[in-house]
DNA sequence: TGATCTTGTCTACGATGTAGACAGAGACTA
DNA sequence: TAGTCTCTGTCTACATCGTAGACAAGATCA
């Protein structure tokens, strides 16, 4: 096996790397988290993990927290509000916001607390809950009755999201449901044999949904 | 200065220290936690802190996941789920029950985050969890209902003060809230003018309790 | 008494976050 | 065109971290 050979006079294909953005530092540290969890991430593995100094990172994020910030910004644009139906009913709207939000979080289970554990300040999800007031306004509802709704879904969304994703991570490790003829068989392991370990959540939705509806005439 | 005198033939006061226990040592982790933030948490720290080796800690806990599991029970002591009105109409318990867990959470913003990630497995908040659903389950409502019910409470309630802590926390730092005659006031700021940051807390909260009330007749 | 267990101490290793100096390439200016 | 500046990636350095493992002194038990 020589050396690989090229016509004369002309360069080799230099092997093409993508020049480093912030945007797509966000999405390989993404990648990163999904697979072996934000425990085991780390500034240098990202950098090396795309192929530049291990330090290169902090060219673009001055922050580990910075970056994390951006990976949650790039979890959001994966919600994708865009496509969300705007023109339709505001219960529609409402709830497919939270459908999205919770099905994108999901997709990304290591990833959620790193979402769940910073404040909303991204310009894009700023516009996104401008729109969203505009629309319940629009709809009827007092401006502060539809910042309160907006708040509530969001925090049992997030809250739920959190929820399934710890539970799911955590499921191998320790404790298991008790079989229905152990000792240990109590009400909780019951109850969780009637339901899925998620089927609450469009009734909590609903319900939400509903006990806002009074101030939408 | 010299070496402190002590009456002969008597040892002098020995430097009280405790035995260190698991309990003592999750208790001064969340103390250390909500001085310091979990960030600047380490173990090292906390064997120093408690007046003893860096090390010592691994004696009573594997790994800071593990550590970190007992801080987490530490918190749902902190609830005090025992005084809850276990007698009244389920409607108040629950009502009750959230409040408190709310409130316990608020009162460590730092530590919010080390509750909200892990998946509930301590003994004691399992055992109210089938107490909770005994009660509901007697007053009528399906235990399937029952469970779900518990279920949207819990993540809303832990959502909720994820929120809170993570705004609190991150609000002297990045972004300010527009003043009323600045051009970048939009909707979301006015809409926070007219409400507090968690006044739509009481109201979620009676929406998912009045959308399972259906169940109970 | 001697053996074993418990509990705290100490050392050691590889990894981490981050600061700061450095270097090459391209853009801009005189 | 020569010189300078800026932008981006590299490299070294440092304090700290999580954790493993050997060790030792006291408590417990035979």
């Amino acid at each position: 096996m020589t050396a690989d050979p090229s016509p004369p006079g002309r360069l080799p294909e230099p092997p093409m790397r993508p020049t480093l953005t912030r945007e797509y530092l966000a999405a390989a540290a993404l990648a990163l988290i999904d697979t072996h969890g934000v425990r085991k991430f780390s500034m240098r593995k990202l950098g090396t993990a795309v192929g530049f100094d291990p330090m290169a990172v902090y060219r673009y994020y001055v922050d580990q927290e910075d970056l994390f910030d951006g990976v949650a910004d790039a979890l959001f644009t994966e919600i994708d509000v865009d496509t969300l139906p705007w023109d339709g009913p505001w219960q529609q709207l409402a709830r497919d916001y939270c459908l999205r939000l919770r099905d994108t979080l999901l997709r990304h289970p290591h990833a959620v607390q790193v979402f769940a554990t910073r404040p909303v300040r991204s310009p894009a999800s700023i516009d996104t809950g401008v729109k969203m007031l505009t629309k319940l306004r629009d709809a009827g509802i007092p401006l502060a009755q539809a910042l309160r709704l907006f708040r509530c879904l969001r925090e049992f969304t997030i809250g739920h999201a959190l929820a399934i994703a710890m539970t799911t991570l955590g499921a191998d490790q320790r404790s298991r449901k008790p079989e229905p003829d152990s000792p240990d068989y109590n009400l909780l392991a019951e109850a969780a044999d009637a339901t899925t370990p998620d089927d609450h959540f469009e009734a909590g939705l609903t319900a939400i949904l509903h006990g806002f509806e009074q101030f939408a005439p």
